[in-house]
Order: C-alpha cells, then structure tokens, then sequence
DNA sequence: ACAGTCCGTAAGTTATTACTTACGGTAAGC
DNA sequence: GCTTACCGTAAGTAATAACTTACGGACTGT
C-alpha cells in the first residue's frame, strides 16, 4: 500500500509544489523554501512526508540537506494507476455505445 | 489543474475504497455501500468529490443511480504523473553514481 | 393515488493536519 | 575555540474535512 501514502503526500497543494520544485533537479531546503509563502520549518515537515512516502529522498551536503525526487513512490503510484486504466476505458466505452456520455439523465426511450 | 482535485479525492482511505470498489465494474450507490464501514450517505458524498474531480461518472437507472469509472481524471493524473518519471529517473540516476543511495550520509571520501 | 425504495443534501460534531514560533544540534569559516 | 549558517523537531493553534442523523425529492409497482 505504497500508493496510498503516495496519494496523501500529493494531495495537498503546498507540499505538491514543494514536490514540482524538485522537477528541476535537486534543491537544498532553503532553496526550497526561498519564494514560497510558508516558513522554512514548513518545508521541512512537507518534506519529511514526501520522504516517508518514498517520493523524495536526500543527501547530506555539509550543514546543508540536498533533496531530490526519488523515482520509488512514482512508480508504485503509476502502477496503481494502470490497474485501472485499461478497465477504466473498457467500462467507459460500454457507457458511450449505451447512448449515454454528456446527457447524463436519458433512458433514451423518448 | 484537473490532477490536483484528482489526488485530493484519492488521497482519502474511504474514498478511495469506493474507487477501487468500481473496478469490478459501474455500481449503484447502494451497492457500493453494502460491506463498507460508513453509512450511505457518506459514500454519496465520496462519489461526489469522485465526480467533481472526473474521475468517476454516473447515469440514472430509475430510482437508482450507477456510478462508473470515469478515464479523464485518470488520465490527467497520468499525464501530470509522466511529467515527472523521467526528470526524476534522471536525477536519481545521477545520485546513485555519486556514491550515495540507500547509505544516506556519505560524502565518500573516506 | 399511494406506499416503498433509492438517493442527494443540510446541519452539526469530531478528528486530522498544516502552519507558526521557539529551540537544539551539526558542520564550516575566521 | 567561537561564531555563523543550515536544518529538524517540539509545542500550540486554527482551519479543513470526514462522518453521523434527519429530511425531502424522484421514480416504480400495486
């Protein structure tokens, strides 16, 4: 159940871009912080949650914390998501050839 | 921004259950509620923030209501996830040649 | 027309969590 | 050795959200 920490980690906006910052490649902690609007002890904790979820990982680089995207909890959540796409789309052309798709609310028997 | 309410939705434990409980399948509410720990009307209000994030849709069938898994927040979540896999494939590869990963706290000049 | 079923919403409560400031610990430079 | 910089954690607070019960609306069958 890697996922599921995966998808709480995610969810919340301030640690998600926290996250999109290390799109860029790895960051120290204040780095990080520099130019968002929570604290650095704020950035702190989000990444500490990232890590716990397998998203991130870090290297000590003298006193300071180098961060970068750990491709871990990545996968496991791309896995997850595979299971359902391909049934997901199956299901979802059974709905449209039923007549459905957008009207949402017709029997269709006029 | 679709993927952001798409992980807010499944970052929930319950919510989620409700999601993967339509794998199998479209489901009435009922029908999902049946064997879950929480009342109905808490599944209803899941499968409305499901809804609100595309990631499930639903068609009236008489007094009942089926509720399907729905491919666009699923592939929003997808695309937004890829974004990231190779950027982080990268630079995680890039760290495991300078000597760290796993043995987190080694400058390796031993 | 009426009773029964299925569902969504409203109101209220409780638990979770994201944030702040304050503090302590470790590594580098003079 | 001492100061400075960088970071993680603790404690406390406020906002969010997941859940319950109660209610009303829509469709079906008798």
């Amino acid at each position: 159940m890697a996922y599921g920490s995966a998808l709480t980690a995610l969810a919340d906006p301030t640690r998600r871009h926290v996250f999109e910052r290390l799109k860029s490649g790895p960051h120290a902690v204040a780095e990080i912080a520099r130019g968002m609007p929570v604290s650095r002890p704020a950035v702190s904790q989000h990444l500490k949650v990232l890590k716990e979820a397998g998203l991130v990982s870090d290297r000590p680089e003298g006193t300071r914390r180098v961060y970068y995207i750990d491709p871990q909890g990545l996968g496991a959540l791309r896995k997850w998501l595979d299971q359902f796409w391909d049934e997901a789309l199956a299901a979802f052309q059974a709905e449209v050839e039923r007549g459905a798709q957008g009207e949402q609310g017709r029997t269709d028997k006029s």
